[in-house]
DNA sequence: ACTTTGGATATTGTATACAAAAATAATCAG
DNA sequence: CTGATTATTTTTGTATACAATATCCAAAGT
């Protein structure tokens, strides 16, 4: 095990990347180099490099001399975010079926009974997301695809945001156990062509509710 | 017309990546930050905020406390580049046809126009690599699909510096031509199959021809 | 009241200075 | 001479200080 020293700037990136996916700072809101630094008790050169790297995982929005803000997906915006997600993620599952060892499922399976366990404890907001996204990317290590995999990594901290904020009130997650436990079973069936399909059905089904609820947001 | 105030950062992002894509600074040079703040007149902040970016787009890979390097792709992660344009490009093609209006695909064709007096000119090394990225890209606005249109955007920038290094030498930007002209006649004929299915053979085969060259460099 | 203009204030951008880590050179034991 | 170990140097990471830009607000003119 590594035991990977740990940069201020990296700590600064953990620290907001966090306020933003719990919806602490919300969608829009500005970002105060000063603040920020204040707070996390550094100076604001870390606080600048953390919105940097925040802005290319697509969570903050940059703009010179006016300082940066929480990004703020439109309808659209979300719509393509979570087609680019099912389109990605299906490809990334179809390459790591044949791949995938039991061992690796077994784990897979393992986040399962976690998540369950999470909902159970009505601890939707925070582990059930975090689970969630590891769940799904425990199926695409095995493709092998490091470029996609981390797009498609930054893309679900992008969506987990609005699953969080949104998704959890509504039925969204009762629905997900289900899914979740028919797509395993697919994929260990090494049956690809329905995997991806309710694969790609979980995700824009999500998507659906999720750009409702947005839009109904905007316009009132 | 927006004047577009340029930060020192932005001039020394724009100023580093052309040294990665030209070749001035090859894969897996290690780029230092005195050294470039020194040439280009400025700080090591402004150099440091620019490597972080150029990270981000794929072309830098920063190493806590040990800096930066020019990244340097496998074959398996040169071929995973071009899988992923072709996958991302096609999707786009697919969405942009039908929106496609006779002004922007007007426009198109006068890039290729251009590249083709820049392969007159044997100016194979700038500009026509400049106006090939440019004439893809034109045909992917009309998509209307912003978050994925900047991937492929950087996915470009990534692959661009290998067709540039490598592919010149070869008979690559001879078949090119008339390739990009029967990609255009078909998205004009609105014939979104024949030409995604173009499309994704003028890309991969492009990427077979650059993953020889690469592992003929690194084994030899 | 409404716009305009000038300046005070807040906020970002960048240079300089210093601290921490890594890489390199020098010393010394065997 | 070799290899380990400790200085020395180089390079990166971060704080502080200052400059440039944007934002806000009050006063003046219409």
């Amino acid at each position: 095990m590594v035991v990977e020293y740990k940069t201020r700037t990296q700590v600064v990136v953990e620290a907001i990347r966090e306020k933003i996916l719990t919806g602490a700072i919300k969608a829009g809101e500005p970002l105060r180099q000063a603040a920020l630094a204040d707070e996390l008790k550094v100076s604001r050169i870390p606080v600048r490099e953390a919105l940097l790297q925040l802005e290319a995982e697509g969570l903050v929005e940059f703009e010179a001399h006016k300082g940066a803000t929480a990004t703020k997906l439109s309808a659209e915006q979300v719509t393509e975010l979570f087609e680019l997600r099912a389109l990605l993620e299906c490809e990334l599952l179809r390459m790591a079926i044949p791949r995938l060892t039991e061992a690796e499922l077994a784990q897979s399976e393992q986040l399962l009974q976690q998540m369950s366990e999470a909902y159970q404890a009505a601890d939707t907001s925070g582990s059930w997301s975090e689970l969630n996204s590891r769940f799904h990317m425990s199926l695409y290590r095995a493709a092998n695809r490091p470029l996609t995999y981390e797009m498609v990594q930054n893309l679900n901290s992008n969506s987990d945001r609005y699953i969080r904020v949104h998704l959890m009130l509504a039925g969204g997650v009762k629905k997900a156990g289900p899914e979740h436990e028919n797509l395993l079973q697919l994929v260990r069936q090494k049956k690809a062509d329905a995997a991806c399909q309710l694969l790609k059905q979980h995700i824009l089904g999500a998507a659906a509710e999720i750009k409702l609820l947005v839009t109904k947001l905007d316009g009132g």
